[in-house]
DNA sequence: TTATTTGTATTATAAATTATAATACAAATA
DNA sequence: TATTTGTATTATAATTTATAATACAAATAA
């Protein structure tokens, strides 16, 4: 999967790269069970600091997105669990975002559209290899 | 209106600010011509400093929800324009928390349903001192 | 076994962000 | 005229973000 950060942003590194595997995901292009590439050759390859690394797949492995094993590697969880905190969080980042809409004069039907439509591009069903 | 600050939290105080004059303007609490608290008294109110209300004050002025005059203070705007990076900005915010969701087993039935009724919560259309 | 690779931890450092504090000023208001 | 307004400036401190250089035990590969 291709990362892209962009150093003049103001979101820091960490979260654009946690974004990216997170959306990564969805999308399908990371899969079930697929491994994720070591934090040394993930610094490497995009061009960023180890410990930078170390820090989003350990917040990934405490939002259940991914698996740590020392033996296997970082991989993919099948699903990740829904917590209290995960939920509130989701909630609250969408009464922000659907009030902004509103405010910016986005209509309540033109809004569900577009998130049924983002729901249907989503691929997180597949698994890496083929089927279990 | 009531601010509540948190400052453990790591969202930072101005955006915390920002986010509840927005959210307060979707719910009806802050009318349309309202006029928001001078900085100062804003500062006082909640207890920071000055040039951290100025600061939101600025950001929320660019984003097209209030405009300050010099004349008669700071009022919240009818409609915000819709510009290209705010709609930029809430496609790619939405993409990741419908990811997220998805990914953490809320299905897009309940998720249209959540949407919907955020939407409808909303109160956006009156106007300070009675209407237009 | 030995050497290498792994995730993780530690310490240090630098830059950027966030927040406060103390003033200052011109425009508008009372 | 005196006060209030938004805004600007400068300084300072704390926190966050990112890098750098090592280190270490567990697991793997030779």
């Amino acid at each position: 999967m291709i990362i892209k950060l962009n150093t003049a942003s103001s979101t820091p590194i960490y979260v654009q790269l946690r974004n990216q595997i997170v959306m990564g995901i969805g999308r399908g292009d990371l899969k079930i069970g697929q491994g994720l590439p070591t934090v040394r050759q993930m610094a490497e390859d995009i061009g960023i600091n180890m410990m930078t690394v170390t820090k989003v797949y350990t917040i990934l492995k405490n939002e259940g997105f991914i698996e740590i094993d020392r033996r296997h590697g970082a991989k993919i969880k099948p699903t990740a669990l829904l917590t209290d905190n995960f939920s509130e969080k989701i909630e609250s980042e969408l009464a922000l975002l659907i009030t902004e809409s509103s405010l910016k004069g986005i209509e309540k039907e033109h809004f569900l559209k577009m998130c049924a439509e983002m729901f249907d591009r989503l691929n997180i069903s597949q698994v890496a290899g083929g089927n279990i």
